[in-house]
DNA sequence: TGTACATCAGTGAACGCGCGTTCACTGATGTAC
DNA sequence: TGTACATCAGTGAACGCGCGTTCACTGATGTAC
């Protein structure tokens, strides 16, 4: 993991800070926001529960730096999607492509990592306007960037009137993370694998319509 | 609140399991799903914690009644507004009026009650698509049975193609959903009361339009 | 280059807390004779 | 109508648990002289 540095394994870990974060991201992968416990983490990490305190401030602060990392896993999920689109020559349909993409992708992450997911997107955060480093994929980008990118296509398309376009964002994501929630932690947890598919299929689309 | 039968005042209390339920929404509606916890909801009814067990199997069973209740507070919320409806005469507009006004409402609900809310539709559930009496409001309706009714009408009115149907009550309910949650407990919860409204007005015709 | 020392990331033990659930019980109620 | 009795909704005490957080500490590291 990371350098050991002396006889004492756990002394001067190094990287105790970062350890912790893999940790509770492993905890959250399985059990969720929930079950990012700082003794568990700690536990796991193979050090004394009041260790975590030299990193942060509380509970809080290590669920929010994990929740920052669920949402940089997502983001890094959503580019390799994007990676995959080709581009037609008709950039309408490569906007209304990318935006697809991200929706198809957001939905697939919660049904793929639902505990990522919910830690990710559902532990309360200040707005997500501004970018963040912590928060980005591999490609630097947020989640929420990357959809505020595909929108800016599809204004430069000509498939979004500009003036239509400051808050299409909330809109566009609502959509999506409500389906996305209403399968995961819902009254629509006993959807099948091909109804929500049906469901993100068709969800997406309005969107893209309904803009 | 219910009749004492005898001397002793907690004894033979003739209504627990109802009091319980209603204890249990109060929690919920402070502090959510997680507030419906067992010993703090017999303490509130002065019972001992025990007691639950004699109409309840564990704390999920309790907390899926309070759910149900909340799920029919929703549905009544809903109700209320649609009674304030008049018809203008064009089945198209009245159809669409009919489901801007359950969006609205429901995300108003969300604002208004987030801890019913997230109790209401946070807990994971069966399909919602039967109806069922403990999640009715006093219309005798679930909130899913309100939108499905909605849609029906929009068919009617010849503005949703009969073979799109099926399966719209996920769309639709998705965006709002989504939009609640993101406000509730995700990275929008710095929206402040205008932006929330313009972002629910946009949502509630992106899917109008979009379905 | 060698030594004294300040720093500070870790330890170990303990705190107070509230939880869900189980146990053997008690005594008011409604019923059968 | 009066009495014996079964029922079962409540009690009281206890269980084992794991949590977040605080305390005074220790000892490896890096730095200044």
């Amino acid at each position: 993991m990371t350098a050991i540095p002396s006889s004492r394994e756990t002394y001067r870990h190094g990287g105790l800070r970062e350890a912790l974060i893999e940790v509770g991201v492993e905890l959250a992968r399985t059990g969720g926001p929930d079950a990012v416990v700082l003794r568990e983490t700690t536990r796991r990490t193979g050090v004394a529960p009041n260790a975590a305190y030299r990193h942060f401030a509380d509970r809080q602060e290590l669920l929010r730096a994990v929740s920052d990392r669920a949402q940089a896993l997502a983001a890094t999920r959503i580019e390799e999607r994007l990676r995959g689109l080709g581009g037609t020559g008709d950039a309408g349909e490569d906007a209304r492509a990318l935006i697809r993409a991200i929706g198809h992708a957001y939905v697939d992450f919660a049904r793929a990592e639902p505990g990522l997911f919910r830690a990710a997107f559902t532990v309360p955060r200040d707005l997500v306007t501004a970018g963040s480093r912590t928060k980005a994929g591999s490609g630097g980008r947020t989640p929420f960037q990357l959809l505020a990118r595909a929108l800016d296509a599809l204004v430069e398309a000509g498939l979004l009137p500009p003036e239509r376009r400051p808050g299409a964002e909330f809109c566009a994501w609502s959509a999506v993370h409500g389906l996305a929630m209403l399968v995961l932690e819902g009254p629509l947890h006993a959807l099948d694998e091909a109804a929500v598919v049906a469901a993100r299929d068709r969800v997406v689309e309005a969107i893209v319509r309904g803009l």
